[in-house]
DNA sequence: CCTGAACTTGCCTGTTGCGCAACTTTGCCC
DNA sequence: GGGCAAAGTTGCGCAACAGGCAAGTTCAGG
């Protein structure tokens, strides 16, 4: 994680304070519920004007789900250094394995975010925003492997809606039973079933 | 249409009051931009007060998305209307076929409204949202399909979440080229590339 | 015709997004 | 170091919004 490129002060300035917001809005969310919290409150958690959160992030939520847009961009920067050779699906899965079977399940925060989103129904739309925003961005990456095979570029944006699809029922899925399997089985057997595809017998 | 059953006045009124309170909608979006109406306007134009706006909708974007949120249920009906030993898969696309082969393109309205999306991709975000708040509902058709196959749930989430990623990836691809194809050939050949899985070669 | 439930409306409050214009901090070149 | 431009922060203010509450109005069923 320090590996980040430390561009001079202003930057890590910035990246503090956007840190600090979503770290503010987390504890306050897991505190009082994602509903009774306002910007002014996450803003003076974090000890900045409520103007400047909107500098950072347009709402609530987007503070909240900060960090599952960073974690969703690490994803994608995975398949783009996944080999040129690969086909599409099987680099989205090895990213997808590489990220989790690491990282994913080890981040405390994590767990305690997922959780909110488990109670609080509410925060499934702005987790599907998440997940809907960076469709294109992966779409972009998967079109590039597939060249000249899809001219039109539906198979790649299809190939990621899918993904990424897989991925959020998989989490909701687990979010609903942690207990017995790690996510990264879940997602597996998810994101296997999708490759062979739903025409299939079984 | 007109087989809605009508149950008396007041549900009759009700339903006519929605339904005024969509147009409105969509003629100012259509008539100023999706971004520069009020929700004062929207009421207005409906011939309403704004506290009643709320009684309906939570929001523009969700009156302005109400027809696609009804014809998404009706979608659900034809879905459950198949004959029950067909397969998920199968049952989903046939009901899809049945559903925009007979009504999707003809609709003006619907044309109209899609335009909207397509030039304002802000609205983009709402209409994620509408397809998410259906994907439960169709989860459970799905799931009443499978039965003992699939004891968890999950094949029949990650089956109505993939349906729905796919006809919203072929809304937007054939809204950026609609003059190409009808709406129904670029879904009918995407729902059959998602059916047999992304796994596969090619 | 009458009573209760459903629906509409106006009023009001707390919250929000964002434009604008100071003001402070940082980056950089001399 | 000194100073200038760019970037970031803040307070102010405004239009818009969600939704509680309570008084009026309309509908359904006896």
């Amino acid at each position: 994680m320090s590996a980040a490129i430390e561009q001079g002060l202003r930057e890590r300035k910035k990246e503090a304070t956007r840190q600090a917001l979503y770290e503010a809005a987390l504890r306050l969310a897991l505190e009082f519920g994602p509903d009774r919290i306002t910007v002014d409150a996450i803003a003076d958690r974090a000890g900045v004007s409520r103007r400047t959160f909107s500098n950072y992030f347009a709402n609530k939520e987007e503070a909240l789900f900060h960090a599952d847009r960073r974690r969703m961009l690490l994803l994608c920067g995975l398949v783009r250094a996944r080999p040129a050779a690969e086909p599409p699906w099987t680099a989205l899965t090895a990213a997808a394995a590489e990220f989790y079977t690491e990282l994913g399940d080890l981040d405390p925060e994590w767990v305690a975010q997922s959780r909110l989103v488990r109670r609080h129904p509410s925060l499934a739309a702005a987790q599907v925003q998440t997940f809907a925003a960076l469709e294109r961005e992966l779409s972009d990456q998967v079109a590039v492997r597939f060249k000249d095979q899809d001219p039109s570029g539906v198979r790649a944006r299809l190939v990621a809606a899918t993904f990424l699809a897989v991925l959020r029922v998989s989490l909701n899925v687990w979010l609903e039973h942690p207990a017995e399997r790690r996510f990264w089985d879940v997602a597996r057997d998810s994101l296997d079933l999708a490759g062979r595809g739903f025409a299939v017998p079984t």
